[in-house]
RNA sequence: GGGCGAAUGGCGGAACUGGUAGACGCGUUGGACUCAAAAUCCAAUAGUAGUAAUACUGUGAGAGUUCGAUUCUCUCUUUGCCCA
């Protein structure tokens, strides 16, 4: 017996050697077929694979197994992003070169991703710390140069004191660095710049076209532009400083006659009258202290320095308030400047209450009399504009913010202006192990950018990764160079790996390519994506610049024929873990786990029981990972493929069980045993005249189904179907079929299964020799029974099912419900009042009670 | 504080445009095989009452629309994510 169980080791080495040598998934352009470009987001190379990694390509691989089943031309490519500093940290402490670090782990992890049996083009497979890769990079960097994409300029970063880099505002996260988690401190660098802020407008708009992206990455996008509609005021300004006028920048002009004070950043311009004023440097290190992101200051106490200027409003010149300095003013947003309008702003009303100033009311809720006054809180919702002169009766917000715009417009007061959060991109780090940025200076430091024919900027294999701060910066012999005779200083920053990754899946359509990132010929077939898969982690920062990048190097550029790189975009659910601590509050491995009795203890240890926390992310830092290739070993890969889809749809996060996947592994076995009997049947070549037509439906009601959840992601749902499959054959076998029947609607299930268990199906196509595949196609007619399942209800409450006829008409149906002894005990004698009929489906009687 | 989503058995989760709630899996219970165990196979499994047929209750709470609501509307609670 031991003979028949099915051997996953052979055969999945066994036919991933096949797709290997036979080069099942290399991909070309065939204009014949309708093309699909599926994408996973690339791996950065961290050492080995870990479960987000298999459930993220087994995704992207059931999608293209079906694609390619279904007869499209499919792009299925895989790459690494393997710039970045774990590589340069990892390289340090173990006095090695990053690039070998790198590529070892590259190795492996190509080997473990092989593994999984994925349907991956790998001669297209890319790495972004390879000079093929970055020169074209280097040069597209002189492209978007030369367009005006680039800049350089001297600004405030936030700086990581532990990395010693820059940080984008994106990768600071409650103030602390993303990967360091140190407090980042303000610097001022000089730093080049992407001009991601000319595409605003376009980045925001064009989230419209995205019609197969999910709906809340679209909303996240948006709100990072952030666009908002305002208006430029000028305040005159009166008082013993040579300062006439200060400038504000409001969402709000409607409530501008419930202005009470001015406020401004401790960085704003006026600041420099201030330097020698001991309070208020003092008032400065204060502001310092309680932080600068927006969440601190919402929540932090409001505090002020009072200066001893006025502003003048200039709705009503009698009206003079006071000007202050105040803590939860931004020098980036606006001008630094705002007014304050404590009435119908809860900041401005802590504020004003703080400092005892006027709280004038200018808005009414809808309900409220002209009376209304604001109490114990700001009023920051919709109603009617009060108080305010010529502005009072406009509607708030739709009509008053609108109108006071134009009105101050008209009066030379203020200016309608459109505001983006969104900034310029900032692209220089100050490290090792990333693209050079192809420019230098001259001994005046003035710019220029290396040469196109002198590309490559290589990196310098050899450097001191133990050198304070950027370890380029003391590569004098890489640093400094000649152009035509000249002498100039190399910039020694490298870009951000965010750079490498916005624009790879073009380099995917022409991997070999030396003279340009892609071909155009190439790009034009394949881009764009047309279904992206990863982690929604990235649903800003990534997806944000390879938007961008795409519309960048078409800026300009009447050839580039697409203006989003990825049509449609799935963002996977993380893989998730019980926690274990032990009774020392020690993170605990499942592997340091046993359970006796229902008792979670440590291992050779029953004494310490173990405290069983919330199920989390697996994380390294939690002890809660599940080691991929041990599971792939011990299981085989359609097994895990087969778990990992399991258990909760693609879109949310799973738990990872044990015990679901030995079900999985099991239910393979299972699987296999039900093959043999299936073949034997087969091979009986029996004929049966009189056959029901039962295998026949099954099937083709699973060809619907299936498909139908591969085209919406439902792939949960999928393994559901594969149960049922498995038990509807392992029941029905015992009734006797033709035996060429059998064999058709079989071979129908195995292509069914094979996005889904590939090694699995090939093998059992393989011992039918079988070798015909295409996705099958369901047959509408054979959808339609010939009998239906009529619910019948008497008062909305259901009452028995009939099963008879189909297309009965109500009064026929209705004979039937009459007659039958159930529902006569409901209806007795009593008269129907109203009868509901729904054609093949339901009958719903109503009567008097 | 704002925006978006979610809430269904012991657990993970199904349910097409409002029309049989709980597919499928895990777990649990019972049985078969075995000296025994594991493995495997078969059966049961929302709750309450009943030997049973069956009846009543039931999709976070409350209201509404409807002949009929897990599905639509409103209010609330809890929770997740994002921006703060």
């Amino acid at each position: 017996m031991t003979s028949d169980r099915y051997n996953f080791k052979t055969v999945e080495e066994k036919w991933q050697k096949f797709w290997e040598n036979s080069k099942s998934f290399s991909s070309k352009i065939d204009r014949s077929k309708e093309k699909f470009y599926c994408l996973e987001m690339f791996p950065y190379p961290s050492g080995k694979i870990h479960m987000g990694h298999v459930r993220n390509y087994t995704i992207g691989d059931v999608l293209s197994r079906y694609k390619s089943l279904k007869g499209f031309n499919v792009l299925h490519p895989m790459g690494w992003d393997a710039f970045g500093m774990p590589a340069e940290n990892a390289a340090r402490e173990n006095n090695l070169n990053p690039k070998n670090w790198t590529n070892k782990n590259i190795s492996v992890m190509k080997k473990q991703l092989k593994r999984l049996g994925l349907s991956i083009d790998w001669d297209r497979e890319i790495s972004t710390c390879s000079e093929d890769y970055y020169k074209h990079q280097q040069l597209f960097f002189l492209e978007l140069y030369d367009k005006g994409l680039v800049y350089r300029k001297e600004n405030y970063v936030n700086w990581d004191p532990i990395d010693q880099t820059v940080l984008a505002n994106e990768q600071v996260i409650d103030g602390k660095g993303w990967r360091s988690g140190a407090t980042v401190e303000r610097k001022k660098l000089s730093q080049w710049f992407f001009k991601i802020s000319k595409f605003s407008q376009e980045l925001l708009d064009d989230l419209e076209k995205l019609k197969d992206w999910p709906n809340k990455v679209k909303v996240m996008q948006k709100n990072w532009i952030g666009k908002s509609f305002g208006c430029e005021i000028a305040f005159k300004i009166e008082g013993d400083l040579p300062v006439k006028e200060i400038k504000c920048f409001t969402t709000r002009p409607d409530t501008l006659f419930g202005f009470s004070f001015l406020a401004l950043s401790v960085d704003h311009d006026i600041s420099k009258y201030f330097l020698k004023n001991k309070e208020f440097l003092q008032f400065k290190e204060e502001c310092s202290k309680t932080g600068t992101t927006e969440e601190a200051i919402a929540i932090g106490e409001k505090i002020g320095f009072k200066t001893n200027l006025m502003a003048i409003n200039p709705l009503n010149r009698n009206q003079k308030v006071p000007v202050f300095f105040a803590n939860f003013v931004l020098m980036d947003y606006g001008f630094g400047a705002v007014f304050g309008c404590p009435a119908h702003d809860q900041r401005d009303f802590d504020f004003a209450t703080k400092y005892k100033l006027e709280i004038k009311t200018v808005v009414k809720p809808l309900d409220e009399d002209d009376k209304y006054k604001v109490k114990n809180e700001a009023y920051s919702g919709s109603g009617i504009i009060i108080n305010s002169e010529f502005l009072n009766g406009l509607k708030v917000p739709d009509e008053s913010i609108h109108k006071t715009i134009n009105l101050l417009e008209e009066k030379k007061i203020g200016k309608k202006q459109i505001n983006f959060r969104l900034k310029d991109w900032g692209v220089s780090r100050q490290r090792y192990w990333g693209c050079p940025i192809p420019m230098a200076y001259d001994q005046n430091n003035n710019v220029i950018p290396i040469p196109k024919n002198n590309l490559p900027v290589k990196l310098p294999d050899k450097v001191n990764l133990n050198s304070k701060g950027n370890p380029l910066d003391s590569v004098n012999e890489w640093k400094n160079i000649e152009i035509n005779g000249q002498k100039y200083t190399r910039e020694t920053d490298t870009l951000d790996t965010f750079v490498c990754s916005s624009w790879y899946y073009l380099r995917f359509c022409s991997p070999d390519e030396k003279n340009y990132g892609f071909v155009k010929e190439e790009i034009d077939y394949w881009m764009p994506v047309d279904q992206y898969i990863g982690g929604v982690e990235h649903a800003i920062l990534h997806l944000l610049y390879s938007r961008f990048f795409t519309k960048a190097l078409g800026y300009k550029n009447k050839n580039f024929n697409f203006s989003e790189p990825f049509k449609g975009l799935f963002t996977q659910g993380m893989v998730c873990h019980e926690t274990y601590k032990d009774k020392n509050n020690n993170w605990l491995s499942p592997d340091e786990i046993q359970i006796v009795e229902g008792k979670y203890q440590k291992k050779d240890d029953p004494n310490n029981i173990v405290k069983i926390g919330p199920s989390e992310s697996m994380s390294k830092s939690k002890k809660n990972v599940i080691d991929p290739e041990k599971i792939i070993n011990n299981y085989g890969a359609d097994a895990v493929r087969l778990f990992i889809l399991s258990d909760s749809p693609p879109e949310k996060d799973v738990q990872w069980s044990e015990q679901g996947m030995i079900a999985s592994y099991k239910f393979l076995q299972k699987l296999w045993t039900l093959h043999k009997r299936i073949k034997s049947k087969i091979n009986e070549n029996k004929e049966i005249l009189e056959e029901s037509d039962e295998l026949i439906k099954f099937t083709n009601q699973m060809i619907q189904k299936i498909t139908h959840n591969l085209e919406n992601f439902n792939y949960n749902v999928i393994v559901a179907n594969i149960y049922e499959i498995y038990n509807f054959f392992n029941k029905h076998l015992e009734i006797d079929y033709n035996s060429e029947n059998i064999k058709q609607n079989y071979l129908k299930i195995l292509i069914l299964l094979t996005p889904t268990i590939p090694h699995f199906t090939s093998e059992c196509m393989e011992d039918l020799k079988i070798d015909n595949v295409e996705w099958p196609e369901t047959d509408r007619k054979l959808l339609i029974e010939n009998n239906v399942d009529y619910i019948v209800q008497i008062n909305g409450k259901k009452r028995l099912i009939l099963n008879e006829n189909r297309d009965l008409d109500q009064e026929s149906l209705l004979v039937k419900v009459k007659t039958n002894k159930i529902s006569q005990k409901y209806i007795k004698n009593r008269s129907i009042d109203k009868i509901i009929f729904i054609k093949n489906r339901l009958i719903n009687i109503l009567i008097n009670e």
